[in-house]
DNA sequence: CCAATATGGTTACATATGAAACTATTTTAT
DNA sequence: ATAAAATAGTTTCATATGTAACCATATTGG
């Protein structure tokens, strides 16, 4: 016999348990806690570090390309760009079959500022992870995978 | 022999492999279509669908409380009520021991609100995470868990 | 060719956010 | 008792963000 309740579970949920929730939460402590090293020793917003970052693993990308990588409106990037370049950690390279885009890459003041927080910004990652196995960080990784693909 | 490479890998990183990029994008993506069926459905934020769901949950809390159980500092709090109050989706009792704070509850017409949302959402969820095995959502939650706590 | 459309990137405007200041009340320490 | 400190919640102000409009250049279809 099914009981009949005033506040039928199968349709309540439970904030903490609940997915999305969770994950955007836990996203922003992550976000906060880590743009300290950026934001107070280096002077970046994220934004910022994910251009530099983007530009350190795959020089001479254009403004576009760099937003795909890194997940960023063209606004966004368009900000972020001009942020970087007014601190002189860009190079750009006009192309000359497009006169609308730019080739970016790292100027060598650029270079220099990702080597100094790269290593920063993995120590901290690895201590945050520190608390998990490897089989624990291989699902966790895979699970990400999977979930930003289901949302296409 | 070591190789002396001009870019040391072990002090560079991969964006697309860097554990606060990937929560941090995955926390927007989850969130940004998720709110669609808040805002276009229910015209909620995301801030009043929390309150809404920790109310829900958690009958006759003050504005304090649900910001501790929502992740949610007190101006974002102030506001959301606000909202949901001008909706009149909220009951609010004064605390005869204290006239700085009230004791906030559902209105009829805020469970009503609840009722419609809170499938719709656990239905959402369900499909977001029908990509994973048993094992795969344990882990996962489980590891959420644990980077929260190293967090402090 | 060239008008219509698309694209890279910037700007303007309107909204969202958070830190700090503030009001009102309650608690603490003397 | 009461001055100092703490707390609940609101407001202010400065900054961050995104949508839509925009400019300039490229591409496409007729």
């Amino acid at each position: 016999m099914v009981a009949i309740m005033s506040d039928d579970l199968a349709d309540s949920l439970v904030l903490n348990q609940f997915i999305p929730y969770r994950v955007v939460s836990l996203g922003k402590q992550i976000s906060d806690s880590l743009a300290k090293i950026y934001s107070e020793e280096f002077d970046l917003s994220v934004a910022e570090w994910r251009v530099l970052a983007s530009l350190a693993e795959l020089p001479a990308q254009t403004a576009r390309d760099i937003g795909t990588l890194t997940s960023m409106d063209k606004v966004k990037m368009s900000r972020a760009v001009k942020l970087l370049d007014d601190k002189a950690y860009l190079l750009k390279k006009k192309n000359p079959n497009d006169n609308r885009a730019s080739y970016l890459s790292l100027s060598a003041k650029g270079m220099r500022l990702y080597r100094d927080i790269a290593p920063r910004a993995l120590a901290w990652e690895q201590e945050l992870i520190s608390v998990l196995q490897p089989a624990e960080h291989e699902v966790f990784m895979a699970v990400m995978d999977k979930l930003r693909e289901q949302l296409e």
